[in-house]
DNA sequence: TTCGAATATTAGGCTACTATAATTTCTAGT
DNA sequence: ACTAGAAATTATAGTAGCCTAATATTCGAA
């Protein structure tokens, strides 16, 4: 009746914070306390106590009121918890039947308990993919991640054509009106138009019967990524 | 980000103990402390402690120096571990290549991080399956066993022919040699030989090829539950 | 350049779980 | 019926994780 999968000693919690820091830190958002606390829903004195112990572990470099950076080992960690979330959120979505708006929470769970045996199984099952439903890259079971060139939406210039990659976004009902615009990772379209003062985005969708235009909100323009596929036209 | 899947506040040892203490009830073993502590491997202590938390906690009732009893809340909360436990068993063997004798231990770990939807769509994508690879009756939703009628192939009196219905046992080692005498549930044999003083029971296999004689050691046997098919020939 | 707001840390507590050592209770054998 | 040994419990302590309140540090604005 073990308990705990065969990966060294890190807790569940240790766990989410290597992985919370590793996204931070890929997304160029510095790693503090308060924020760490905000992304984990603790209170900080939690966040300082557990980078106390992460840093005894030689997890993570700690310069005290200033940030934490993940070691080698630390980031191999997060690495490995980022492949298992990742590609159970493929398997779940292609065999189960889960859609990618309640993907994240089942898969939120079930990382802290699979072995890597299993997760190379699923990986096989769905032969090795490379994104998760939402676009974002599967780190492979070496630890090597390729972290796609993109852009916000809100970024991408006027004219040009883009493709959507992926959603940082997990809310639920976020995601269903992302989708409900037509958006899903690999879509391309073509940015119509942007209003100044953290205004509105209008993308264009070349769909099978003519192409539908879409305007999105500042906010939410800003959590999708997109790589441009084609420079504003020079016509 | 958060941690435990829906149901109602149950700690991942809380449903070890549930689920421990309803198998032992199955096997007719009366739940006392020390039982329990071997069980889990844990002090004693630490059961005494557990069982007053789970009893405060209106899922069992607690006799002080004398066993323990599944309330009818604690025996559903059980139930619910038994099928996802299972469910998961059934699935990992037909979907993901897992073995009888190594599924175990990966359900083992699941059965708490798992949802109920997610179990329900794994029993929906078998077919909802009666029975886990080692013969054990996997509970339903609502909670409804049907305990086969069984008995240890010690038992089985000799002449007899009778089914394999189901393994006790979780040893790998002890599972792979079960396989390797052509023992899977569903097999059927028939008794030809049982020495007495808790000597070996040989049993006669059909197979394609003629039949094949297995000598098997009572300590093995009493783990091995059958049904008779077929009385004593009277002819 | 100093001061105040923001941020981080320490201090001190709580819960759940584990353990060992000491004590209590039960029960079986005489 | 008594008593020794087995079994269970209480007493006490440690770890991980969380919290709030109090304190310390940093940094930007006047």
């Amino acid at each position: 009746m073990s308990a705990a999968p065969e990966r060294a000693g890190l807790s569940r919690s240790a766990e989410d914070y290597l992985k919370v820091i590793y996204e931070l830190k890929a997304k160029g958002v510095p790693a503090h306390t308060s924020t760490l606390a905000a992304e984990l829903s603790v209170a900080p004195p939690s966040v300082s106590g557990m980078i106390k112990r992460l840093s005894e572990s030689g997890l993570l470099e700690h310069a005290p009121y200033h940030g934490v950076e993940l070691t080698s080992t630390g980031r191999h960690a997060a690495l490995g918890v980022l492949r298992r979330h990742r590609v159970l959120e493929a398997y779940l979505t292609s065999k189960l039947g889960y859609s990618w708006d309640t993907v994240h929470e089942e898969a939120e769970r079930l990382e802290h308990a699979v072995s890597d045996v299993l997760i190379e199984r699923m990986a096989l099952a769905l032969n090795n993919p490379r994104f998760d439903p939402h676009g974002a890259p599967i780190p492979t079971e070496a630890g090597d991640v390729e972290e796609p060139e993109s852009m916000p939406l809100t970024e991408v210039p006027v004219g040009s054509v883009a493709l959507f990659s992926m959603v940082g976004d997990r809310e639920p009902e976020r995601l269903r009106f992302i989708e409900s615009l037509g958006l899903r990772p690999g879509v391309s379209f073509r940015v119509v138009a942007k209003q100044p003062f953290r205004g509105p985005v209008t993308i264009r969708i070349p769909g099978t019967a003519g192409s539908s235009d879409e305007v999105i909100g500042h906010e939410l323009a800003e959590g999708l990524s997109c790589t441009v596929v084609e420079e504003l036209d020079h016509a």
